[in-house]
DNA sequence: CTTATGACTTTCA
DNA sequence: CTGAAAGCCATAA
C-alpha cells in the first residue's frame, strides 16, 4: 500500500495544464521500472469524482491515453484536459497530447507523509 | 511460494 | 508512426 500512497501523492502534485507519464511517476516514487505498478495504483482509484487525484493528467509514454480498461472514459479525460488548457489531438480511436509542450518537469519530488484522507482513498 | 493480471515501457522490424 | 514481443513491478488468489 505504501507504493500506492506514494504514487497518489506524486499525481496530486501535478500542476494544472501539465501531464505526467506513468514511468515518470514511478521514478519519482523511487521505482523507475514500476510504471505498471503505477497504472495498477491508479486503477484502484475511486471511480467517483470526489477524489482530488488528477488521474486524468497521467498518460502513457506516447502522450496518449491508453484505454486498455474500458472502465474509465477516455473522452471524459480528454475533456478534462482540454478544460485545463491542454491541447488534445484526437487520433483514430485515441487521444494524444504533446508531451514536449505539456509534460510535467518536477524539480523535486515531495513525498511527505501527508494525510490524504480527503483524497477519497483508503 | 507460484501464477496471473494490469490506466506501462523499451526495443526491434 | 504503427505493431508485436519481452521486460518490470506490485498486488491478489
Amino acid at each position: 500500500m505504501n507504493f500506492f500512497i506514494s504514487a497518489i501523492q506524486i499525481v496530486e502534485q501535478i500542476p494544472v495544464s501539465r501531464v505526467a507519464t506513468y514511468g515518470q511517476i514511478a521514478s519519482l516514487c523511487g521505482y523507475p521500472r514500476s510504471a505498471r505498478a503505477v497504472g495498477w495504483a491508479l486503477h484502484q482509484l475511486p471511480e467517483n469524482k470526489l477524489s482530488k487525484v488528477p488521474w486524468y493528467r497521467v498518460v502513457n509514454r506516447k502522450g496518449q491515453i491508453s484505454t486498455t480498461c474500458l472502465g474509465h472514459d477516455s473522452a471524459e479525460q480528454a475533456k478534462l484536459l482540454k478544460n485545463e488548457g491542454v491541447a488534445v489531438n484526437l487520433l483514430s480511436g485515441g487521444y494524444m497530447v504533446n508531451l514536449e509542450k505539456y509534460l510535467w518537469k518536477p524539480r523535486k519530488a515531495k513525498l511527505r507523509h501527508v494525510k490524504i484522507l480527503n483524497a477519497g482513498i483508503v
